[in-house]
DNA sequence: AAACTTGTGGAACAATCGTTCAGGTATCTG
DNA sequence: CAGATACCTGAACGATTGTTCCACAAGTTT
């Protein structure tokens, strides 16, 4: 009875085409945004022909959702990652490159952010990484967590919309004041 | 000399049914989001004719950013006066209603918000808000203020993908925190 | 090897899109 | 009241869209 061992190819190629349609999908959603994904459009991103992604996405949509789950799952890992780093610098730093290099994919996640407004179904996947976070962190101070999380979310969209983009420095002290609850220059150890 | 004394009575209908169409496109965005507006649909929605957008707006990219300037004076006065109030319960409040029962008009901002990240020319008007956010409030604690507004933001963003928005009473001690700086009920006047 | 299942891709469809344009209508000037 | 001017719009065009369809190739099973 064992099935897992020996898959048909046929399926094998056709699920490794499916996960290279949702990656060219995201890579078009970050150049040009939601409004640049067409079926055509990504199928000429991705080097297959015109009807590959409606043969496996019954629709536009459902091809939306897919790249919406894909990248907030990559999304999870980095801002976990991130967040039990605990280290202000560090994650200072990290939300300068979001805001920085990775600016493209970070406009990309929030425009799926806001897509999840619209699609109920699509709620649970665009907030696992905040009940993730509440999850592993078991804050002393939940009120505060809650004020730390939401920054963050402020933060990474007030950098994409801001002229230069916020450097590390800039972005550091603002980080401590939300850890440490107060512009108090003593580092504070945090394990349990 | 009196120029503004007698204007042109077709200019002045034109300047009428310019702004209806701005105001209908906003309503569009509010219901379908901004994939949701075309010439045709803006036109539907401000009952005149199919071409009357193109006549007006060069090209649809211009409607989209006259929509967005409109929205974002709005948004401005609206925003500041709920900062300017410094309540912690009146900010909360606001913020629930934001998410709550203007909840689409909040999503068509952060949809217009977001296209100034792929817009440079639309980020002044983006970032209005928080330019004359710490222009008037004058803030003792510049991190601390760029921390609440960052929060401002989040909390928004965050409670448009929350299954039930959150509740006045709910963000309340979230808003306190940020004020205050810590979660220390002794309320603290900030008169400069 | 034959039969069957699954993946593949080019052509073509109706629908809708942004935009153009020539003619019509309302308003102002003399 | 006529002429001029500016605003306005219905019809239409080419381009692009999502999607369907069918013939064919690749792989699996009997």
């Amino acid at each position: 009875m064992v099935e897992s061992q020996k898959v048909d190819g046929r399926k094998a190629r056709g699920e490794k085409k499916r996960r290279a349609i949702v990656e060219a999908a995201l890579r078009v959603i970050e150049r040009e945004g939601i409004a640049g994904v067409t079926h055509r459009s990504v199928a000429r991103e991705a080097g297959v022909p015109t009807t590959a992604p409606t043969y496996y996405f019954a629709t536009l949509d459902e091809l939306l959702i897919a790249t919406l789950l894909w990248s907030a799952e990559a999304l999870c890992d980095d801002i976990l990652k991130i967040v039990a780093s605990g280290s202000a610098r560090e994650i200072a730093s990290s939300l300068a490159k979001a805001v920085g290099c990775n600016r493209g994919r970070t406009l990309a996640e929030y425009e799926l952010y806001l897509l999840a407004g619209r699609r109920p179904e699509l709620k649970p996947a665009a907030r696992r990484w905040l009940d993730l976070a509440v999850e592993l962190a078991q804050p002393a101070d939940p009120v505060a967590f809650r004020a730390f999380l939401a920054a963050i979310d402020g933060l990474l969209v007030q950098g994409l919309i801001a002229d230069v983009a916020p450097t590390e420095d800039e972005l550091e002290p603002i980080v401590s004041f939300l850890i440490r609850g107060r512009d108090d220059p003593a580092p504070r150890a945090e394990e349990e």
